[in-house]
DNA sequence: CCTGATCCTGACTCTTTGGTCAATAATTGG
DNA sequence: CCAATTATTGACCAAAGAGTCAGGATCAGG
């Protein structure tokens, strides 16, 4: 995942290091950037807080490093659409993809959605840079697919934001899923079901 | 707008209380609960941090208010849905009217966003309770309408989530949307048509 | 087993922020 | 126009939390 420069570092700063930002995922994506504080970064890690700022300058810095580390996990799915692939299956194999990193990484799922609520402060050139090329790759393949009509004809872009909203719904806003659905429910499975119909009823040609 | 107790108070008692809701809405949507601070509402209602705590007794208070005071009117148009309308037509009038909050909206959409992010500590009872009822309602209606035939039998809680999703995604995550798009686009009246399309295909008998 | 570099921490500072309060100003009803 | 009630605020307090630092512990290489 991301840039990692491991190069220079020391075995106990490498486990350290790391034991901080997985301590850091789990309070940033609970309480938000600002609802975190270091002593729970800290406890989360087993460590003491001045440790921690012993690896980290700040807490911005902590965050900065996650949200950049992940990055690049988290959009891998969209880079991995095949364009010699069978169009609908590769959509629903990116859905797929999706929905199951939600279920697998809700932690991930919502320090961005913290991030991006918050204005983005720290993904700002990101969001118009990298992750705007990556969406527009995508896009053009499945205009391709679209033109020759091996692909119902939508506007691509918004297919692909559906996407991101409907699997990420799962992690974000899961307690609010669970309590409507009540006891005895698998939401993600019955999600996979849902959007597998759904996108296959959208874009059969 | 959700149950107000007017009853009691004078002029300037109204006023007031309706100048710091206002003001926090908008605080507490663009920095969450955490990173809201009285002095911002007191700011951005004109005035000062100590009168603001005349009228309510804690932060926390203001945003317990502005959340039930909110909830119904967020909820409304679920319950607008009409078992006597046509049903494709009534589930597009819903994604439309849902749309059209988050487009009129945003606040309202980010302070319930924030909100069920961090858990939800204030709307556990409600999410349990009548949020779940308002959905099984109607859930049953789109029940009765699929097994009549009338409309593309699907899981309709899923159904609702994605209503959802998609819909508030374009509030939410509107500073993503708008980096992805670039300039030039209107996020909103695109996801009209898009969804139109979408739920239309979905739903056809 | 010695030494320099790395690692760790208790105790501290400084700032922010939620909340209080006594005193003052408006307002209202008689 | 005069109490009595209501509204407003400057000055304050206490707690929380980010970040510092001097000194002690640990470790790696020779």
């Amino acid at each position: 995942m991301g840039e990692q420069d491991d190069s220079g570092l020391t075995r106990i700063q490498r486990r350290n290091r790391e034991l901080i930002l997985e301590g850091a995922l789990t309070v940033f994506s609970n309480s938000g950037f600002r609802g975190a504080t270091i002593d729970q970064i800290a406890g989360e890690a087993g460590l003491s807080k001045p440790n921690v700022l012993y690896y980290f300058a700040s807490k911005d810095e902590i965050h900065k490093t996650l949200l950049t580390t992940l990055l690049d996990m988290w959009l891998a799915p969209l880079s991995n659409i095949d364009p010699e692939g069978e169009p609908l299956q590769e959509v629903l194999d990116y859905v797929a993809a999706k929905l199951r990193m939600s279920r697998q990484y809700p932690r991930e799922s919502r320090l961005f959605a913290y991030e991006i609520l918050r204005g983005a402060p720290h993904l700002t050139e990101i969001l118009g840079g990298r992750l705007r090329g990556t969406v527009e790759d995508a896009v053009a393949i499945l205009q391709d697919w679209m033109q020759s009509g091996r692909l119902r004809n939508v506007e691509p872009h918004h297919l692909i934001f559906s996407i991101w909203a409907m699997t990420q719904h799962y992690a974000d806003f899961e307690v609010q899923v669970r309590a409507v659905l009540g006891k005895g429910h698998d939401p993600f499975s019955e999600a996979q079901e849902f959007l597998d119909d759904l996108y296959r009823r959208l874009l059969s040609p």
